[in-house]
Formats: C-alpha cells, structure tokens, sequence
DNA sequence: GCCAACGTTGGC
DNA sequence: GCCAACGTTGGC
C-alpha cells in the first residue's frame, strides 16, 4: 500500500468538509497539474493520504484519508460553467482525472510546516523542498511514520 | 525547440 | 499584500 499527500486550502474545502460529507466520502477535483494527476492515476483503492491544509493560517498536515475510488475522469473539467473548466479536456478522451478519498480521521492536534521543516527524519521530503507547488505528491514510508510520530 | 511573458501557488 | 518558484503558453 502506497502513501500520498494531498493538499487543500481549508477555505475551500478542509478536513472537516470531507468528514461532513455523505460517508464522508468527497471526489477530488480539480486537479489541473499533471505530475499531480500522475501520482493521482497510481493511486490504489485503500492507499492512505496525509490531508494538508494550504494557505491558512496554520499550515500542515491536518488528517487521514484513504482511497476508496481509483482515478476517473474529472467531469468538471467538461463543464464551461465551472471554474476549472479545460477546454482541451474532451469526455471521449479526458486530460484531467480525479479519485474518490473517504475520512478516516483528523489528528489530534496539526503537524505544522514550520516542525516538518525542523525533523531530520523527514529530510528530503516532497513537501518541504523550496517552492513545491504539486497538490498531490507520493510519501515514502519512513516520512509517513516521521510525521505520524510528530502527533 | 527556445524562451520571455504570464498566471498560479503558497508561505510569510 | 508581497514575492519567489514554477508550470504553461505562445511567438518566433
């Protein structure tokens, strides 16, 4: 079982909109990256994902999501109407896919960036290099414990 | 195929 | 709100 981050701006849609939604299971949409989409089409049914809060005031990693859905096509980008819409994306031949993701639940308290940056065990870490945009990125099983053991 | 311009991300 | 980093676009 592989491990992945995937990041969101709380504002937008957080950890607790994910546990609210019906059997807290939400698509994630949206994605308009292709080494994200990528790393999203190698995603197997039961891979866990560290959930990241972006651009907030206390940014880290928040919770536990697990795929339950394996990478389809993202419909949004068909819609002219949506705010992702991509044009070059085509039903018969879609550019852009998505995967379904389901709560397993929210630490106790948030791993924060600023002590991710300062753990050794987690050097090397996608997350943590200068100017990472991806929205979703592979985690290494020893930086998956090395942030789990910072809870 | 190069590369400048532009738009977006995301921490601060 | 600022700005560095980076991906994408489009002219040539």
């Amino acid at each position: 079982m592989a491990h992945w981050l995937m990041k969101s701006e709380p504002s937008v849609f957080g950890i607790d909109d994910l546990k609210a939604k019906p059997k807290q299971t939400s698509h994630w949409d949206g994605v308009r990256n292709y080494q994200a989409r990528n790393f999203m089409q190698r995603m197997k049914k039961g891979d866990e994902v560290l959930f990241y809060h972006s651009s907030c005031p206390e940014p880290g990693v928040v919770g536990i999501a697990k795929v339950v859905t394996e990478a389809y096509p993202d419909h949004t980008a068909f819609d002219p109407d949506d705010p992702h819409f991509d044009p070059k994306s085509k039903p018969d031949k879609p550019t852009w896919m998505m995967v379904d993701v389901k709560f397993v639940k929210k630490l106790k308290r948030v791993i924060g960036l600023d002590e991710m940056k300062a753990d050794t065990k987690l050097d090397g870490f996608q997350l943590l290099k200068r100017g990472n945009r991806l929205s979703v990125l592979p985690v290494s099983d020893a930086h998956w414990k090395a942030v789990l053991a910072l809870e």
